[in-house]
DNA sequence: GATGAATGAGACTTCATTCAT
DNA sequence: AATGAATGAAGTCTCATTCAT
């Protein structure tokens, strides 16, 4: 990707200027290198020459740095709610439709290592860049209710717990695939095995759909939830 | 908390030569100064600050930041596992040392912000200091045996289920805390509450408790785990 | 000689964008730095300063020090050659010739001091920088081959020896003059004279053309060459 | 010598102290990193090292870089002078004499690359050191007194030309050996090929001592030196 | 729109030297 | 005599951003 975009450097095609073009390498570009780097350990020039375009470009479309942050996450953020809402969980059984809603939500993130990346230097920045995003802001609010509606569908057929908050439920969900996702190489290190192989994550993706839906299994006589 | 290590700048109590004081001062200011910038936005020169020392001794003590950063991860790594240790499961019926070791986990992130902070960084750097770091290889076997040993004491009681590997079971303790607090600005944010208070971390904290035991009780027919 | 560099700064002859002055702005400064002070005792501060320019641009047009070394290098080898192939040397019997090539090795060295004092350090550092310039490596053969035919015309003539290898007489030819000006300090010192006079310099002048010659002459009986 | 030193590291045999020891020990270093090196590439810390003993030590006993870099000079030219008059070239004919002195003169730079790297960078600080150093003065007379001498006595013997200036005689003597060590990879670079092998400097020896016997031979009739 | 040159600020690191023991 | 800790100054290099074309 990168050979190409050096090779292609000069080509007298692509003097034709294209500016929407321009934009989209740069943000693709930046989003990779946020992501291999961060926010403070990438580079500006770095980013202009993944993108095969002159530095300066990307003052002149994003502003600044921040700025291109910014638009790295509302890309990322809105690839994954939009996908989010194609997975049409209201015609599914309650159980399916949070099995889907896992699969999903793991399959995503195994997919999308710069999303993980992104909002772990987001967060490290106080979600500053998210905050005065208004993109970002309105594009969750269908995701709460999908969950919400999921769980009461699954309450009012018998089949899910009925004491169950979806933010929390949506939280739990997520971090049980962000965790391993995000955590990878230390946890590989540290239990001196490699859980970066087709296989463990496979194992790991079982396990995960597995914890929810035992979690959320009404149950004759639980521990006391304290 | 910046603004108080600058205040106790220059203190009267600081003995003359005492290089271990150094050392402990120069350790706590870079775990401070990593955990709130990551490697590439902490300054060494802001770290010597916050310890209350020049900026060289840094170099005199460590030998340069990637080693610095080593030593903070080796220290806060350390921490964990020692007070795991003294959690003393084997003591306790199955559920109850389940119940402490999910607790312990919450509350020691919850306490102990500058962990998820290191590691996330860590991570970015696939690992790169954990693995030159023996010390840190050498401590956590203890961690998984003692899952393992509580899984099956357990399964052997009747009160959980059989099929569960420890390092996922561990890994899904962790993450359900982790995630909580490592993007607990962006999922604030996005859900337009504020997820940083005593009560909504009270909360959490029921919730992954309960969340745990009840993914772990053996069940009369579960749904199949794909 | 410093300070005239530094009188001339800020001299608003220079163009607002100019990059090739620039370039040769700060390929000038480097001779004269690194011949003063070594590549181990020279500042690319000073450097910058000495050409007007902001240091950074250093790092812009060179990448870095060593490679303006190359540079500086490259620039003081390419003028010796250039001018030993305008001698013309085959136009000439060939005692005249050597007599040439001899004076003008002599006075080039008398004239450019950078060019021993930045050969002195190259070698400190085992001709790295030569060896990793092509430039520089391609423009020697035609001075070994200017050599050889000046001495294999003399001795068809009868006028030189027979026996010599033109490397070894190059190295005779240049050492002669090199050791002088290399070393005129510590011989002036350790001498309790002052080598770094007109008179001094025309006299060793005459004393290296004269030895060379003698040398070069075919002999009745000489001790055996081996 | 290098690995000797740092495997002697921490000996406890040297617990003893013995200043003595320890000052020559700092001073063989000190010759070793100043030739290796230069005098502004040089590491007090390392030349330390090198000696097995604490920095501070190097200021205890020579001052400071400056005063030991001269105590470096004085040693290295000490031997050279020493061993020179232990020649004995009165006791030899005028030829045998010279042959000998030039001999010796090419075998002490092959043997000795510290004296060639250090003479270097002592130019470039224009012998400041030397003319600081009265004992290094004072063993220069002997030199020039046993080369006038030897070239009267070949004179008067008819074996040598009489118009002969013993310095500059001694310059071209040094000279071809010098510049022949002193630029070995700078001229094995550009003349590719490797100089610095026993069978080249067996070569450029029987080239220097033929060169100079042939230069100082009375001539029927020589080229007009000027 | 697009480019390469230029810059002010500052980052990490080194180093000769001095201090306290 | 000998040591490790400490420091002020400075050195190489980086980088986000702006300028001139």
């Amino acid at each position: 990707m990168e050979e190409t975009a050096r090779m292609n450097d000069k080509r007298p095609i692509r003097q034709k200027r294209d500016p929407e073009a321009t934009r989209r390498a740069l943000l693709a570009a930046a989003i990779a290198e946020f992501a291999d780097k961060g926010l403070a350990g990438s580079r500006v020039d770095e980013i202009a020459h993944r993108a095969g375009v002159n530095k300066q470009l990307v003052y002149h479309h994003f502003g600044n740095k921040d700025d291109l942050f910014r638009a790295a996450l509302e890309q990322v953020y809105g690839e994954i709610r939009a996908r989010e809402q194609s997975l049409n969980l209201a015609d599914l059984p309650a159980v399916a439709a949070m099995e889907r809603l896992v699969g999903f939500s793991f399959d995503h993130l195994a997919e999308h290592p710069e999303l993980v990346a992104l909002l772990n230097d987001e967060n490290r920045h106080e979600a500053r860049h998210v905050k005065s995003s208004p993109q970002i802001q309105a594009m969750h609010s269908p995701l709460v209710r999908m969950i919400d509606e999921t769980l009461a569908r699954g309450a009012r057929d018998g089949v899910f717990r009925t004491d169950m908050d979806p933010i929390n439920v949506y939280i739990s969900i997520a971090g049980l695939a962000y965790f391993f996702f995000a955590n990878n190489h230390t946890l590989s290190a540290i239990f001196d095995t490699n859980l970066d192989t087709a296989r463990e994550v496979s194992r790991r993706r079982r396990h995960v759909i597995d914890f929810v839906l035992s979690a959320l299994q009404p149950r004759e006589v639980g521990p006391s939830p304290n």
